[in-house]
DNA sequence: AACGCCAAAGTTAGCGTTAATTCATGGAGA
DNA sequence: TCTCCATGAATTAACGCTAACTTTGGCGTT
């Protein structure tokens, strides 16, 4: 491994100059930076990026502490984000913690040691959590917030707007024609809370009603919605629109459509939210709303750098973005 | 920020005592160790990384270098690679290059420049690319391939039998009774082409002939299995079985199939390659055949850490883990 | 000739740790 | 009483780099 002495031993210069020739810093001689850049290269030279940091106190790491980087959602916003920071130098190390608020706590201690220059957090919003946060207010360690933000956490947050998403989705069902619109939902709080809200929302400005039935859970995991649509199947009067409230579920739910020989969008239209890979390439394309996970990457990505770059005090700003409805054929009549 | 000599100050202690404290190395009285301890818990004391991985040259972060970590196969591998090393304190660094070699140079680079303990990567096979193993042989730095063999390149590899997936599926095919077995490949090079070497081989050894107009380039791209299903469909006999190199180019196939009025499997049956999720949610859930990310992965991080931790040279072994057939409805007849 | 100025380089110090070595203390054994 | 040894702790010296000063020497000015 070749260091800074060992060019400026070879040199007869000294090692500080050597440092500033390879940086581009003061003012130094055309013959001597020549003549470094010359051995620097002979010597396949490759900077001490842990030795800078020390000494700098920037690491040009960030980190990204997720439920589950595997979860499509948070892959593209990883990778937006990824994007975003690598023309700056900047690397991310991608942490999971499935979940488990203790893993996730461990986690972030652990990125605090490698003094990562920020972080950015899809945070589990459960209780007694709030000692992460105080950390990083009293250490001043810029941090951005996506996807879910947390009561009682003054900080800049970047998501979509799921109500949006419910609305959008619910008057597209409506605008299509469908006179019957039930909703299968997800967990009672967090996205899935507010894109019911959206849902009711919508059914409430155009005066249609939404029956208590008509709105029946489809379970967490992917690919519920086949059980949770053979229940609403047997409502009176049957739904001719179901908004689910992510792309498996509605998956599922078309499947259960097909057996039972109900055609979709004729009978029965269908819209989901994700925007999925696949989500076009099924027996009947899927209507979905996009949760433009790029642009939430990338822009938690630009905010964090500019908290760290700037060593302004965080904005505390919420940026929500607003979904875009992808029309397709599950909806199509 | 806490540093050890606060601690030491703080107790009239050297620092070194205190990080021997802190380390639970070397003989210290009770006595000490309890204040050491009281003291650094009262002031939050966490270890700064950056200070001791320049003095024990050891990163505890190995790097990961992949096409692209948004693709489900590699973040499943990257998933539980991270897994494997986290209970022993590493974390990674996922780097993609996009199937860029220029891109994939710099990263790599720029990896070793972060003083990484290992490297974890699937390659892009261009040549003039043996430049970047030249140079980690050099440093004496720790990899694993996975994924992709490269020639020319001792080291240690992980990955997936690809001819045996190719014959897997072919077999299964002909099994099921399919007496005229056609296959949508990928590009000519890498695993893509052992698959189409399995199919060859299965049908073979079956005696059966594989006509040079049933085996259909299906494009890279996802979802490109659909036109070339439909010029399939054109042959004579037509197919009544298809080995589809990878799932998504199944599903398009599959949805090729379905608006031709053709039943799956009855008239003709379809397996991918992948067990990508949604695999068993479509309207026909989809034979295929497993590719053992996980393993694939856990072993890859088992051979690194083996590597970096033992400074044994490497071990140049090629593990070749043995694909699983995941029957579904698509082949069910 | 004395002065100040400026470009170009060198010196010093320190980032927060740990490895290796050295030092003090007190008690056991001769 | 003196030596020896074990124990517990301090000292020293890096790791490779950069920030902040300081020095050197040649040149133009008065």
């Amino acid at each position: 491994m070749t260091t800074l002495s060992d060019i400026a031993r070879d040199l007869k210069v000294s090692v500080v100059t050597v440092s500033k020739v390879l940086r581009n810093q003061g003012r130094i001689s055309v013959r001597t930076r020549k003549r470094v850049l010359k051995r620097a290269k002979e010597l396949n030279y490759q900077p001490n990026l842990v030795a800078r940091s020390l000494v700098t106190r920037r690491t040009y790491t960030i980190g990204l502490l997720l439920p589950d980087f595997t979860h499509p959602f948070f892959a593209e916003i990883a990778k937006a984000i990824a994007e975003t920071v690598r023309p700056r130098g900047y690397h991310v190390i991608i942490s999971y913690f499935e979940e488990d608020p203790a893993l996730e706590r461990m986690e972030a201690e652990s990125l605090l040691s490698r003094r990562v220059d920020g972080l950015i957090l899809a945070s589990s919003q459960l209780p007694g959590k709030l000692g992460l946060f105080n950390q990083l207010r009293v250490r001043k360690l810029p941090f951005v917030l996506i996807d879910r933000p947390i009561d009682g956490v003054q900080a800049s947050f970047v998501g979509v707007d799921n109500e949006a998403v419910g609305r959008l989705a619910t008057t597209h069902l409506i605008e299509q024609g469908c006179r019957h619109v039930a909703h299968l939902r997800g967990p009672k709080i967090g996205l899935a809370a507010n894109r019911l809200n959206g849902y009711r929302q919508a059914l409430k400005k155009h005066r249609m009603k939404a029956p208590h039935s008509y709105v029946v859970p489809a379970g967490f995991q992917d690919h519920t919605g086949y059980e949770a649509m053979k229940r609403l199947l047997n409502r009176n009067p049957r739904p001719d629109g179901v908004f689910c409230y992510n792309d498996p579920v509605a998956i599922g739910a078309m499947k259960s459509l097909l057996e039972a020989k109900l055609r979709v969008p004729e009978d029965v239209a269908v819209v989901g939210a994700g925007n999925v890979h696949y989500s076009d390439a099924l027996a009947v394309p899927l209507t979905t709303i996009d949760q433009q996970t790029r642009k939430i990457g990338a822009r938690a990505a630009e905010l964090l750098l500019e908290q760290i770059e700037s060593k302004r005090p965080p904005r505390g700003a919420k940026t929500l973005f607003v979904p875009e409805l992808v029309p397709r054929k599950s909806t199509q009549r």
